[in-house]
DNA sequence: ATGGTTGCACAGCAA
């Protein structure tokens, strides 16, 4: 089974490399972040033409999560269970050929230190007692999308420019670390030890032709 | 320290 991640930073303006990405992959699954769109927007159509099943939980303007599926997918949550309403809508998770996937996008955090980092925290806490209360470590599972946290320096493009920054403080760390220890393998580093391997650049300052990235989306 | 760039609700916020 071929699984993708990706954030977007919005579906309608994404929309035409998203399609040619996935129609030339043909992923099984894609799982996509930062839809940016409420549901009755999101381009179902589209993908349906190339053979996807669609399943979103949308907002409007910020966050949003969505997965595609050439597979038939059940019991699809919308949402952490102990969110409440009007809550972001960070997570989607269906089973799709026995497999339970779980979408996430986590909260940015923005700086440490702020009530938005606090939040992410206590996000990723939730994150780990959904996985306690709600999931079963003896099937198939496969966790994935945009964590916004860089697990270790190797992940990073400048380690000691980054030390204690947003996306790489001890603390996100160690929440991270915590929900992988449910029984979670990080699948990027089992295949791969090296460093250099980014999924993440800041917009600004050409950091992308730089590879000044991070890694912060994960399987 | 600031600002550098995107995307959205077209104005400031979030990333």
């Amino acid at each position: 089974m071929k699984i993708a991640t990706w954030n977007v930073n919005s579906i309608t303006a994404r929309l035409i490399r998203v399609l040619e990405w996935v129609g030339s992959n043909r992923p099984d699954i894609i799982c996509l972040q930062e839809i940016k769109c409420i549901d009755q927007k999101f381009p179902t159509g589209e993908f349906e033409q190339l053979g996807y099943r669609v399943e979103t939980y949308g907002q409007q303007t910020y966050n949003g999560v969505a997965i595609l599926s050439l597979l038939p997918v059940s019991e699809i949550q919308r949402g952490l269970p102990d969110d409440e309403d009007g809550a972001q809508r960070r997570l989607i998770a269906a089973t799709i050929d026995s497999v339970r996937v779980i979408n996430v996008y986590v909260p940015n955090g923005q700086a440490v230190g702020t009530d938005k980092y606090l939040f992410k925290l206590d996000w990723l806490s939730r994150l780990r007692n959904f996985f306690d209360a709600h999931c079963d470590v003896t099937k198939p599972l496969v966790l994935c999308g945009d964590f916004n946290v860089a697990p270790e320096d190797r992940d990073v493009h400048n380690p000691a420019l980054w030390e204690g920054k947003i996306l790489c403080s001890e603390a996100e760390r160690a929440a991270l670390k915590k929900i992988q220890d449910w029984g979670l393998v990080d699948i990027f580093r089992k295949h791969q030890p090296e460093g250099g391997y980014f999924t993440w650049w800041d917009y600004r300052q050409a950091a992308f032709r730089l590879n000044h990235g991070l890694r912060i989306d994960h399987l």
